[in-house]
RNA sequence: GGUACCAUAGCUCAGUAGGUAGAGCAACGGACUGAAAAUCCGUGUGUCCCUGGUUCGAUUCCGGGUGGUACCA
């Protein structure tokens, strides 16, 4: 195979460790134009909330799958995948370097790695699989998969719904099972990518967390929240802080314990994300504290 | 100042009819191919406030401190 002179510059880490500054720097540098792979900051109502780059940042470099979606969409990683792929193709043209920038692990994944093809569920047959969950529980997901899909029944975790949900709705939908599509190879791309983690001592990103989440308040997170309070249940929205400032409005706890709350789940959040990254062989990690957007040039 | 109640994990608290203790939350570790900022799994980290006494043995019972809360002055 050909050497690929185009190159996928990949910064991630978890939340609040600053892939936002120095996924622009980096951009500048190379002259070239930003992917987001954040699954929460593709929605415009959701701004504050989910820190997209500021209005002068996203002046300075164009950035790409940021608010190109309203709240009401359905979106998946398959849709994102091929969606970028597609803005590649179209980058790459002009650019010999393009940056990706983003803490969702999985969207990452799917673009450096492919993801299976699969069929796109219809609506209601979500709905209605959800619904028999509700009804039924865990042990009419357990059962069905048993009889219908015994190779996945037997590798899924049997208490997480949404894995087990997943593969009902599939063969609810195909008449196939959810093991028969899930081949999980990963596929070559056409370019190269360099995939950098930046790295804080725990209790450094704490301490960003926390002031991240004060700084969002005073920008008016709360005023945005309100907005979209009559749509709280959509998938969206089920998303750190928003829920928490969601359980305020609706009188379930003050603010001064909503936002506690806030910085303890986006703690969280970030050890998940970090779990994620962590097995992850290709990726480097770099020394958010040091110098890490010369090292990040110095090593593409 | 007096009376009553309380003091146990990082926090809120349960418990031990005397044999050194456990829940929730947090924390920590992990899983995860179309909801992923989602969803799920695992792990107890402790001078049981201090100090005398009774006892084979006290976090538990008794006395005295200290701190807190409430009421009365």
């Amino acid at each position: 195979m050909d050497k690929p002179d185009k190159t996928l510059i990949v910064i991630t880490g978890p939340t609040a460790s600053g892939k936002t500054d120095i996924s622009i720097e980096v951009a500048k540098h190379f002259d070239t134009e930003i992917i987001s792979a954040d699954s929460r900051q593709f929605y415009r109502e959701m701004k504050i909330g989910t820190a997209v780059p500021s209005a002068e940042q996203l002046q300075a470099v164009p950035h790409h799958f940021i608010g190109q979606l309203s709240v009401h969409d359905a979106y998946n990683v398959s849709r994102y995948e091929q969606d970028v792929l597609e803005k590649l193709e179209e980058l790459f043209r002009e650019h010999d370097y393009v940056v990706m920038a983003g803490g969702s692990g999985l969207y990452v994944d799917a673009v450096c790695k492919g993801i299976d093809d699969m069929p796109d569920i219809p609506r209601h047959i979500r709905e209605a699989v959800d619904n028999k969950y509700r009804e039924h529980g865990l042990d009419y997901l357990r059962s069905y998969l048993e009889k219908n899909d015994p190779e996945y029944y037997s590798s899924v975790d049997q208490s997480n719904p949404n894995r087990m949900k997943r593969g009902v709705e599939v063969f609810e939908a195909t008449g196939r099972r959810f093991s028969s599509f899930r081949k999980q190879q990963s596929r070559e791309r056409d370019f190269s990518i360099k995939k950098f983690g930046l790295l804080w001592e725990r209790h450094i990103l704490n301490e960003r967390i926390n002031s991240r989440t004060d700084k969002m308040m005073q920008q008016g997170w709360l005023e945005e929240t309100k907005v979209l309070y009559p749509y709280r249940h959509l998938n969206a929205l089920n998303t750190v802080g928003y829920k928490e400032l969601f359980s305020y409005l609706s009188g379930d706890m003050s603010l001064e314990k909503a936002v506690e709350k806030i910085k303890t789940q986006t703690r969280r959040y970030a050890k998940r994300q970090m779990t994620w990254l962590r097995k992850d062989p290709d990726l480097l990690w770099v020394d958010a504290e040091m110098n890490p957007i010369r090292e990040i040039i110095e090593k593409t």
